[in-house]
This record gives C-alpha cells, sequence and structure tokens, in this order.
DNA sequence: GCCAACGTTGGC
DNA sequence: GCCAACGTTGGC
C-alpha cells in the first residue's frame, strides 16, 4: 500500500468535480510528464491512497483525500487530434501516456495549505515544499501521511 | 551527446 | 501577470 500526492488545478478539476462525478470516480488524464507516468504505470496500484491537491489557485494545498482505483491503463485522450492532451506519438497500438482511475474518499474540514506544509520541520524532506518542484504527481511517506491527516484534524 | 532555445508549471 | 525552475526538443 503506498501513499500519493496528485495535483490538480481547481478550474480545471476540483476536489468537489470528483465527489459529484457518478460513483465519485473519474480518470486522472493528461498527465504528460515521464516521471509521474512512471509513478502511475509503475508503483500505484489500487487500492493506494492519495491526497488531492489543489494548484494554481489563491490558497494552494492539500485539500483531501481519494483512493486509486484502477491499475494504469492507457490515457485515450492523446489519441484525439485537436484536443488539448493530443499527441501525435502516443496510439493505442503504442500509447506512451497512461492514466489511473480514481475515487473521491474525503474532503478535508480545514485545507492544508502549501504554506503551513513548508512551515512544519517534520516535511521539509517532502518533495512537495523543495524548491521549484513541478511534478505532479509525487509518492508520500506514510509518516509523512499520518502528520499531514493530523494537520487536517483527521487523525 | 551537448546544450541553447523553448514551453510549461505553479507559487507569489 | 511575472518569473524561476526545469523538462523537452532539435541542431550540430
Amino acid at each position: 500500500m503506498n501513499y500519493w500526492l496528485m495535483k490538480s488545478e481547481p478550474d480545471v478539476f476540483s476536489i468537489d468535480h470528483l465527489r459529484k462525478m457518478p460513483r465519485k470516480t473519474e480518470h486522472w488524464d493528461g498527465i504528460r510528464n515521464y516521471q509521474a507516468r512512471n509513478f502511475m504505470r509503475d508503483a500505484m496500484k489500487k487500492g493506494d491512497l492519495a491526497f488531492f491537491y489543489h494548484s494554481n489557485c489563491e490558497e494552494p494545498g492539500i485539500v483531501g483525500i481519494m483512493e486509486i482505483a484502477s491499475a494504469a491503463y492507457p490515457d485515450h485522450t492523446a489519441f484525439e487530434p485537436g484536443q488539448k492532451y493530443f499527441d501525435e506519438k502516443s496510439t493505442p497500438e503504442n500509447p506512451r501516456w497512461m492514466m489511473v482511475d480514481v475515487k473521491f474518499k474525503k474532503k478535508f474540514k480545514k485545507n492544508v495549505s502549501l504554506a503551513s506544509l513548508k512551515e512544519e520541520k517534520k516535511l521539509s524532506k517532502m518533495r512537495l515544499v523543495q524548491r521549484g518542484n513541478r511534478l505532479s504527481i509525487l509518492p508520500v511517506t506514510a509518516s509523512e501521511w499520518k502528520f499531514i491527516l493530523k494537520m487536517a484534524g483527521e487523525a
């Protein structure tokens, strides 16, 4: 069982969008970064838990929890010419990009802001809080997970 | 295989 | 909207 953090811009897709999906489940498409893809493809397992992180917004931070609801499978949005996530180098026969399904679990009553994460000595090694990290999918350690749950008042 | 140019991410 | 960080591309 692994823990993750996955970023999304709330204007595009927020935790409230996920909660309102049928079965509270949606595919996490549009990942076009090899490191992030490799995490999904090689390490993510159905049943893993992930923090839902809101980026590029008024208060960036962790807003809740979701569950990984499938293994990785080809991201079909790469096959649609003219669409935002189209990539001519990715084909159904030889897909370059992958996605997983995620299921809403919980929205925190209180967001854990990036600013508050940065203040915590215990989390100083977290990749998220390190300078200039742009990776949209990151592993989280079990101790980081527990600590952040406590910060959210959920532990 | 180097590296400059370019594009994107995302905090502020 | 700015800009630093950094991944990708492509010429050589």
